[in-house]
DNA sequence: ACTAAAAGCGAATGGTGTTAGCTTTGTCAA
DNA sequence: TTGACAAAGCTAACACCATTCGCTTTTAGT
């Protein structure tokens, strides 16, 4: 076979597209170039006319999910105005796509976002506007506002990874503590301006 | 080669050992059957009669991880009383952990830590009564305990891990930035108890 | 109508984890 | 002392993965 007939060749967002659902089905190992070409009925060769290589692969899927993430993030806050409500909703909201997509929540941190690198800045720059637009209340400086976003990324992220790795099976339930952890972080937050 | 001559046979401490000299100087993708096995000077199938599988052989050098990372935590707070130092001496515990053997840390805290696995519970055991170490001076319940841990825990990590993925490269530096953190999170963590 | 690029293919290479079966050596009991 | 068995290495082989090469066919542009 050669070059298939017209309109119905591939491009790169259907090999990433079609990555994103290899890993949502059967998790982080269906990351590759092997499986992903399995998924669109092609040849694994096939896929490097699209794609640079298997870890441009990863980079690419990941960028997309860190976009939906995002654009998840930004339609939660919507309309919210009230200091505290912005921090919860920013906590659940990270806490539940990482609940109902773990892999994809893995293969997404898991990958290094690098201001300096071109097709991660736009990423960086989102966050960073995202979290400007959730410290809003708090009008703090400019540095005072990285600390906080720093903070507060860590924790959430840190108590999400912690949480879908098991350690935290023990009682009481994590519900509860990531209620109390995100109440003391707002308390917290206030502490950030020196 | 049939079996090598007296007292000359390696045990499993010895492939875990290997195992952990080749992700400090290759990186986490040198813990394999296959590059561990060379490291030794042994085929590749020859490992299996001392570890059950590549995934066996991640999980026991994980684990020695952790020992070894608990027993630098333990240490490193030896003879101290005072609540706010024991809780900047444990965070910077661990990101220079994390800072000199970056690997290591990935490898460590990639494993799942599941309490139920009996492997892992004495690990669990082990962190459990350090944060209950740490946090004494607070005089707090059992549920209080465990909510300040996940905290400090999830912070912690969360950030470490989000400064290796080399996301904080803006102004203002990390070492500011973790020092405001620790410092919130101290204040934080008497908005614990309910 | 011709050419060049694009998008697929098959074959082949080198890396990984793993199993099966062989050989040699050490150990222990008869 | 000898015989049997277990242990610890080996080689050969298989499956899977990423990747490169060269081939074919189709499309797009001049």
């Amino acid at each position: 076979m050669g070059r298939p007939i017209k309109e119905k060749s591939l491009t790169q967002r259907d090999i990433i597209e079609a990555a994103i659902v290899c890993v949502e089905t059967e998790g982080e190992t269906a990351l590759g170039v092997n499986r992903v070409a399995r998924e669109l009925g092609i040849t694994p060769p096939s896929i490097y006319k699209h794609v640079e290589s298997g870890a441009a692969l990863r980079r690419l899927v990941a960028l997309e999910i860190w976009r939906r993430f995002l654009t998840l993030c930004c339609q939660s806050i919507e309309g919210i105005s009230d200091a505290s409500a912005l921090l919860k909703t920013v906590a659940h909201t990270a806490r539940n796509f990482a609940r109902s997509q773990p892999a994809l929540y893995r293969v997404m941190t898991a990958m290094p976002l690098k201001p300096t690198e071109p097709d991660c800045a736009p990423i960086v720059k989102r966050i960073v506007t995202f979290y400007q637009r959730v410290l809003q209340p708090y009008n703090f400086t400019e540095s005072e506002t990285i600390h906080a976003m720093r903070m507060l990324n860590a924790a959430f992220y840190g108590f999400v990874a912690t949480e879908q790795a098991g350690l935290l099976t023990l009682e009481p339930s994590t519900e509860e503590s990531y209620e109390v952890i995100i109440n003391a972080l707002i308390q917290a937050i206030q502490y950030i301006r020196q």
